[in-house]
DNA sequence: GATTTATTTCAATACTTCTTGTAATGTCAG
DNA sequence: CTGACATTACAAGAAGTATTGAAATAAATC
């Protein structure tokens, strides 16, 4: 997991209807759905819904695979994982007992953080 | 959680300088990092950086707390747990191992999703 | 082969967001 | 009070994104 890749799945997830669209299909994983299913459901314009479901393939969000002339999308649950534990990574720097986040959403991560000099600080 | 807070979050973290921004706050957390250490460390200028530190404190994503001339911001890890709540609710509808999530990650919800009627599908 | 259905592509417009520069606010030190 | 520092607020141009409508592709049915 890279910063490109997090970031284009948030910006995929920063859409209502590319939202919506995921946590549908996140619903119906792992069968997932057709596109006009989705269409039908969120009450998007098919060629709308084509642009988002578009979007949140190339982000990795969703897999598509063609069933005759229906198009199928799930949810790759998987990178949703991935990106948690990015955001989670190192988190409190590892100091025992400091952080907020149950243990069992984070993972942990071998690095160390550099500490920084703070220059001039109140109290 | 609601659409509108989860879609916030999002389009919050969809910049790099926020994402970057959130990341080093969480690895700071709990006692988050003041405007100017955050603005050295990933070289962004004052300004833009506050111009994106005021967009991740309307989102919830981060606390700020003045501390003499200097404001203190702190990640907050709860909205982020609320957020995957959020994502993952009634994941595969609840059918029993189905789920290519691992049951860690995952908080039950009691409400069950309606099935729908698939309109002529292939096979 | 022609028609219907499912879905996508393209182009145009409206809208929103990012960045930068400059000015303003507020706090601390002398 | 005055000057220096930390940070924010505002304005403007550039860049990106969403939505819509019309046309195109492609598979299934007649």
């Amino acid at each position: 997991m890279d910063q490109k890749v997090a970031t284009a799945v948030f910006e995929s997830l920063a859409s209502t209807v590319r939202l919506d669209v995921y946590r549908l299909l996140v619903r119906h994983a792992p069968d997932g759905l057709v596109a006009g299913e989705i269409a039908s459901t969120l009450d998007v314009p098919p060629n709308n819904l084509s642009f988002h479901l578009k979007a949140l393939v190339q982000a990795g969000l969703l897999a598509v695979e063609q069933q005759g002339r229906f198009l199928r999308y799930r949810a790759n649950l998987l990178l949703m994982q991935g990106v948690i534990t990015y955001l989670t990574a190192e988190c409190c720097a590892g100091k025992q007992g400091r952080c907020a986040v149950p243990a069992a959403s984070r993972r942990q991560s071998g690095a160390s953080i550099r500490t920084r000099r703070a220059s001039r600080l109140p109290s």
